[in-house]
DNA sequence: TGTTTCATGTCAGCATTCTGACATAGGTTG
DNA sequence: CAACCTATGTCAGAATGCTGACATGAAACA
């Protein structure tokens, strides 16, 4: 089942490990939010809502890496299920700047400790110093990719 | 718009940047593949092929980290549009080992130097230590989130 | 040998996300 | 001030991937 051929060599690319690595993160994610009738994207909304209130659907999408209509769709779920406000009317232009409720605040409680200890277990085999490393990696990959997407 | 709170921490959390890095490449892949009629699963199906013709669907679908459903669709339509070969029956087992035709070998080239590009940028800022180091990192993340997975 | 377990290919239905489009608010620039 | 450009929220339709289910072949095992 091994047989290494020419070009992009999928053994060896970056790339492909960091699709992999993803991969295993959002399954991983997943195994432990099930259980709490929560899904990823879902978890992430409220886990930015909880560290920066008050961001509107948009830069919640952007925060999510989903489009801002899918975010929207989930968004007016969470305020119908009551974990979200959202103001009815917007205060200035368009933007309706969001807010975890109580009950929201409280189901995430429990979700932001499980994703944490996926965290954990992910880490678990690498020192300080290589975690810093590859915190440093990633920032530089996104940055290369991003400087020549958007500035030329 | 920056109010840091507490818990995970989305400014130094390592998933939330792989997740973030993920999702960039995976924007720059579709942005090179999309002038020649090609999803990154798409690409990652032929790319699979060339380096290990053979593969079943099932496995295709685990490389291309999809379902075996999800891979048996696309499989169908490169088999029609003539990409690709399968037998129509089976040698032994079910297993219907797919093989690229030329058509299929003379459409992944193009695609291939393309993605090629795109992980060449997302290195050039890292030297030959920097990325073995972060190849070992994303390495070890994986093994700690399988091995509790699946082993435990 | 018979049975159980597992993996495969495939069909059907469902869920989630995306693309396209529109109206509107605000800033920018002539 | 007016014309533009950008960003936002939202609706509708399309695409993509997933879950559930089934039959079948192979391997493991009693």
């Amino acid at each position: 089942m091994k047989q290494d051929g020419a070009g992009v060599d999928l053994e060896t690319s970056l790339g492909y490990l960091l699709k992999e690595a993803s991969s295993v993160l959002r399954s991983a994610m997943e195994e432990v939010l099930r259980p709490l009738g929560m899904s990823v994207t879902h978890y992430s909304c409220l886990e930015l809502l909880a560290q920066r209130p008050g961001l509107s659907n948009s830069e919640l999408a952007r925060g999510a890496f989903v489009t801002r209509q899918s975010m929207n769709v989930l968004l007016q779920n969470l305020e119908r299920e009551g974990y979200v406000t959202r103001p009815a009317e917007a205060a200035v232009g368009k933007v309706l700047p969001a807010r975890l409720t109580p009950r929201g605040r409280r189901s995430l409680e429990k979700a932001s400790a499980a994703v944490r200890s996926v965290e954990v277990r992910m880490l678990s085999g690498m020192t300080e110093t290589e975690q810093s490393d590859a915190f440093r990696s990633l920032q530089s990959m996104i940055r290369s990719l991003r400087d020549d997407d958007d500035g030329a």
